[in-house]
RNA sequence: CGACCCGUAGCUCAACUGGAUAGAGUGUUGGUUUCCGGUACCAAAGGUUGGGGGUUCGAGCCCCUCCGGGUUGGCCA
């Protein structure tokens, strides 16, 4: 049991002796003690003045002495308006202290029997990965991590949206530009490789748009839309005519690629001849995309991202129909006269949502429909996580709501691990501005910056090149992570590239600086880390320091709870931080034999837990840097 | 037009889910080392928590309303 049941049930007891009355334990309310007021755990006693029907101080008080004579480690309190501070003897937390310095799982429970089955990635296979994947791998991974420290059984999936028209664009460009190149003749990593194509594809379609605006065909289409109302619109706010002729083809762009354009004409009888099977574009195509998952391959292993199984979108995007079908035969569902087949979300506040198409085929639920119940059926999860930007957030709510309307039980553990756009400093990411993040250029940016600073440390002379190049790669890949993961995922947050870079402040390499110093003295000290303490009082930051590392697994259970990394990430750096002044103001190998001793375990104790609390964020900490 | 999310210091983010005087980083200004790793430590300045109303012992957090930003509601995925 942890201090804080304690303390509620021993509350418990006091409100029952002391007033006559039951009070829920869980409407206790304990806080640690804030920094201003002696204590160390405070009883906010507001709840209980009702019942108690005295003033806060003198309830307060009360309860105070009635904790005071049933706990012995209990060395006083003081009542400040309504809250009760209570004050923690050292031999409590010097135990506190050895317990966890004893126990190597400290901080993770043990296993609880229930499985998760977390996605997360979700590439397209026409271009690289970039910031905004990043965002989402970095947190798919530490709430895995996050979940095992939970007692969770975790198994990691991706899926990979490898088909429709994006891709079949890059193959025609490369078809119709590519001259036979590979990656393998460019040196060009495959992803990029590929994704080069697409663009080709696209200023291709561009010019072919240009030109096109010149013909008459163009210009009916913009006489007829200058009557309407967007155009008078802008008529009347004083734009000119070439501006308001230029916001036209802007808009107009699709409709063009689907009506005129012989590029786009071609891409999708591209696609038509893939979904036909065609067996020359269906060579080209796993061609194509085996080039980019052999460059996807590259960032997943830098980035230390894994999976037990990649789902393709290929594979499974017909499945779903089935169980629309049976549903539709047991009347959950229902058929219009064009031969669509709808569910009825109203209930549910999410209106009527198509299923099928009037031609039969597949949607984008049908197709989770499917992958959600191939993956009951393999795992048995308890949980179903997938990690997917917030524009979907009303997707996710339909696949919940119609996988329970159907009557399958799994649908309560479906939990979309939703996560908020990133924008950079200078705005939105936009692809057609050519202002995306690349992954691999963001990582290469970073963890050059990471081996000039280090370098400049001048602390590392004498490691390998292998060693140093591993070095790097930890600091540089950990700040990246540190400084998405420290943002609740729901936020949508701004990456400033220049800034991710920087070492200072509230970064992983800090934490990780703080850990390597800890190494450093452990190695001064020479001998085994003791497992006994022999002192009997503690400086306060000692004792602040202690509470820090006392509060890591409350903190695992609250990150898990609430899908949370960035609970994890704030810990880790106060608990750094903390040390820090620790380090600064109090003085460690030279001090007594048994200060000394005891500083020392504390010290390492702080490092595991850094270390541990790290894992969880997936950033790896290094001995010296 | 609905539905959902967000709005906190110049900037980037916290606030233990309703608890004490809203905290960190960064930037600005000033200070600290005969000592274990200065990528460190300390201090100052910086706030009507978008505005207004309500609920109660107590609101950044809950309710109503307005303002601003975003996402979504398409037989796209």
């Amino acid at each position: 049991m942890n201090i804080i049941q304690i303390l509620k049930q021993h509350t418990q007891d006091a409100i029952k002796n002391l007033y006559d009355a039951d009070f829920e334990s869980n409407k206790i309310i304990i806080n640690e003690t804030i920094k201003d007021y002696e204590g160390d755990m405070t009883v906010v006693v507001f709840p209980i003045v009702k019942i108690a029907r005295q003033k806060p101080e003198q309830v307060g008080d009360s309860i105070g002495q009635y904790l005071q004579e049933k706990l012995d480690f209990i060395t006083g309190f003081n009542t400040v308006k309504g809250f009760l501070n209570l004050s923690f003897s050292d031999a409590f937390w010097l135990d506190k202290l050895n317990g966890i310095a004893a126990n190597p799982n400290y901080g993770m429970q043990p296993s609880n029997d229930q499985t998760v089955v977390l996605e997360y990635c979700g590439p397209n296979t026409n271009k690289p990965l970039h910031l905004g994947h990043i965002r989402n791998m970095v947190l798919g991974y530490s709430v895995a991590e996050i979940l095992k420290a939970n007692g969770y059984q975790v198994h990691k999936v991706n899926i990979l949206n490898d088909r429709g028209i994006a891709i079949c664009k890059s193959m025609l460009a490369w078809q119709k530009f590519g001259n036979g190149e590979t990656p393998k003749s460019t040196q060009k990593k495959g992803d990029h490789f590929v994704g080069n194509y697409y663009v080709k594809f696209n200023k291709e379609l561009n010019n072919e748009y240009k030109a096109w605006q010149n013909t008459e065909a163009a210009n009916v289409a913009l006489q007829e839309w200058l009557p309407g109302k967007a155009a008078q619109k802008l008529a009347e706010s004083g734009k000119d005519d070439a501006s308001i002729k230029s916001t036209f083809f802007k808009q107009y762009k699709n409709e063009y690629t689907n009506k005129y354009s012989a590029l786009g004409q071609e891409a999708r009888e591209m696609l038509v001849k893939w979904e036909a099977g065609d067996v020359e574009v269906r060579g080209l195509w796993e061609q194509m995309n085996n080039w980019v998952y052999e460059g996807f391959e590259q960032t997943w292993q830098r980035l230390g991202i894994d999976f037990e199984e990649h789902y393709k979108e290929s594979e499974h995007y017909e499945a779903g129909k089935k169980t629309v079908l049976e549903e539709l035969d047991k009347g959950t569902m229902y058929q219009k006269d064009d031969g669509s087949v709808w569910i009825d979300l109203e209930a549910e506040k999410l209106d009527h949502k198509i299923m099928l198409r009037k031609d039969g085929t597949s949607v984008y639920v049908t197709q989770d429909i499917g992958i959600a119940e191939a993956r009951y059926n393999k795992y048995k999860m308890d949980k179903s996580i997938y990690t997917v930007g917030d524009e979907q957030n009303y997707h996710f709510q339909v696949l919940k709501a119609t996988l329970d309307k159907i009557g399958r039980d799994y649908a309560e553990g479906i939990h979309h691990l939703s996560y908020g756009m990133v924008d950079l400093p200078t705005g939105k990411m936009k692809s057609r501005e050519g202002t995306v993040v690349d992954a691999d250029d963001l990582i290469d940016e970073v963890v050059a910056k990471a081996k000039q600073s280090t370098e400049a440390s001048g602390k590392i002379e004498d490691f390998t090149s292998e060693q140093a190049t591993e070095l790097f790669e930890k600091i540089g890949i950990g700040a990246i992570r540190f400084f998405i993961l420290q943002v609740n995922p729901q936020k949508r947050m701004i990456f400033d590239p220049a800034k991710s870079v920087e070492l200072e402040g509230m970064t992983s390499t800090f934490v990780q600086y703080s850990y390597a110093r800890i190494q450093s003295l452990l190695r001064k000290y020479g001998k085994e880390v003791p497992n006994e303490i022999k002192i009997t009082q503690l400086e306060p930051l000692e004792r602040e320091l202690i509470l820090m590392v006392n509060n890591f697994e409350k903190t695992v259970l609250t990150a898990g709870k609430e899908y949370d990394p960035s609970v994890i990430a704030q810990y880790t750096y106060h608990l750094a931080k903390t040390f820090n002044k620790f380090w600064n103001e109090l003085s460690i190998l030279k001090a007594d034999e048994a200060t000394k001793d005891f500083r020392v375990l504390l010290s390492n104790t702080v490092a595991q837990t850094i270390q541990k609390a790290l894992g969880l964020l997936g950033i790896k900490t290094t001995d010296r840097m």
